[in-house]
DNA sequence: TAAAAATACTCCATAGGTATTTTAT
DNA sequence: ATAAAATACCTATGGAGTATTTTTA
């Protein structure tokens, strides 16, 4: 028997359902299947009476799930009493993804350092790889990151916004009073990307790529008032995001309408208990953007 | 957190002692020792007082004990509660190694089934590797074996008693006046093994080969009137167990002096809690062989 | 026919192993 | 010097994944 049995069974009469439940765990079907035939087969009891296709619970099983309730419940309260203990120096790792959330990141810790003033804070600025990476490895406790499309089977996350493709060009830029443009209108001209914010420079090469064209990239930078420069002289554009677009001054921003979008994520390590700093975290986050969703 | 660091956690406190812990749990030293720092640090608190060499119990050290016992005495009264509730037709699949136990083996089952008539019992006749194949897949739950020398991590047991090598020949055999013998006197004897009882077997040519002779095998068999039949010509003589000789008549047995010995075990898969079939079978072995030691 | 659970397999994270080092007695 | 705990490294198991099959509403 393992705790993990425990709360995928618990679960799984919650839902009155193993799918249902493996959703509400964030594991597959399977996995929570096994769970309870394990249990099962453990004690040698049919808790749920099963026909390939629904199941009842069985009276061992209501036995079983009240016996579950409560040492799960216990669980619960030998965390909570654990929490008071911890140490006073309590410490949060903080992951971030460069330029995406420099414009709110120092509202963010200011906030949550105002709620936990005996939190020490250490931030890593991270790309969306080396983030998931040093969540998995422990080495931080959350990350402001972006989807990158890879599958992170280790970890829970809210999606906070998303941020568009945008194109930035100086005032005398020949395209600057056009409406909107798409990225085929940029096949020919000199482009600026935001190396560090690689995946959305990786989504725009691919979406060129797609269509068969050879961007003519001029400058991949980090730095903004690189990029706030280099428009001015009306030759080059650049293809940033529009969160980044809105720090940047003297420039003329045009929509691009088959454009990109990126997912902007809190994540942190799955865990059936947070410790303190990181759910305080995830409020501080969740209090700034309301309309996160699950990730 | 897992239910094992807690069980290791629990006996760490016990025993004032890592090592001492690790013994009793019939793990190595550092798996107990990392499943405790594992503690501390999901809970980001110091329960032992370290120094490398020795330590001491903090005050949320003593806290966590008191919350472990707690929560490991519910998941005790969990495993008697749903003891209670398994289906009534409960199984026992005891693996036997051949010959070795042939003569108390009857005993063991009529007391077996007098004690727990609800059981249903099938028997397995397996030699000792299949046997420990066999328990680690939980195709048997206890294995009547002989210790061949090979770690088994993952089994507690009881080591019942233990035979040793004899010689068994004719009445009218050229030594059959000899008080003893040694493996050297058997050198250009024609030679009959048990095959079954293989580990002896393959002991005793070890043996041998030692010493620099290739015995002059004459017959192997898992047939004890076979050897019976074949010893009375008085050409051949039988290296066999000493249990197995007390089952031959019409022979003399010498002892071998530079005998080999065969430790004669009952074996079961390790677990916190073990199924009432498999505890109360250990417990008639335990009463059949009061001497028994832990293995 | 569709949806839910079971099964078959593959893979990887981690618990546990051995060997070694560190440290205090 | 010794004994205990920590550390380093390795192996193997089992949990969780995907893909597929089975089953019944």
């Amino acid at each position: 028997m393992t705790l993990t049995q425990l709360y995928y069974y618990q679960a799984v009469c919650k839902f009155n359902s193993i799918s249902r439940a493996s959703e509400f765990l964030h594991v597959s079907q399977p996995a929570v299947s096994i769970a309870i035939s394990n249990l099962e087969s453990e004690f040698g009891v049919t808790l749920l009476k099963r026909d390939n296709r629904t199941f009842e619970i069985t009276d061992a099983g209501r036995t079983f799930l009240s016996l579950t309730n409560d040492l799960l419940a216990n669980v619960d309260a030998m965390y909570n009493r654990m929490k008071t203990l911890q140490s006073n120096v309590r410490q949060l790792r903080i992951s971030v993804v460069p330029l995406s959330f420099s414009q709110v990141f120092q509202s963010i810790l200011q906030q949550y350092r105002t709620q936990c003033p005996n939190t020490q804070v250490q931030v890593f600025e991270c790309n969306a790889q080396e983030a998931a990476q040093k969540l998995k490895s422990g080495q931080v406790d959350v990350a402001l990151t972006i989807d990158y499309l890879h599958q992170l089977p280790f970890v829970d996350g809210l999606q906070l916004y998303k941020t568009s493709s945008i194109l930035a060009i100086g005032k005398n830029h020949h395209m600057a009073d056009l409406p909107s443009c798409t990225f085929a209108d940029l096949a020919n001209e000199s482009l600026i990307f935001t190396k560090e914010d690689s995946h959305l420079t990786t989504q725009v090469k691919n979406r060129f790529q797609a269509m068969g064209i050879t961007p003519n990239v001029f400058l991949y930078t980090a730095q903004s008032s690189l990029i706030e420069s280099a428009l001015q002289n009306g030759h080059d554009c650049a293809i940033i995001s529009d969160s980044l677009a809105q720090q940047l001054n003297n420039v003329v921003l045009i929509p691009i309408l088959d454009t990109v979008e990126i997912s902007h994520l809190l994540l942190w390590k799955r865990a059936a208990h947070l410790s303190p700093p990181i759910s305080k975290f995830i409020k501080v986050i969740r209090s700034i953007y309301p309309d996160a969703v699950p990730y």
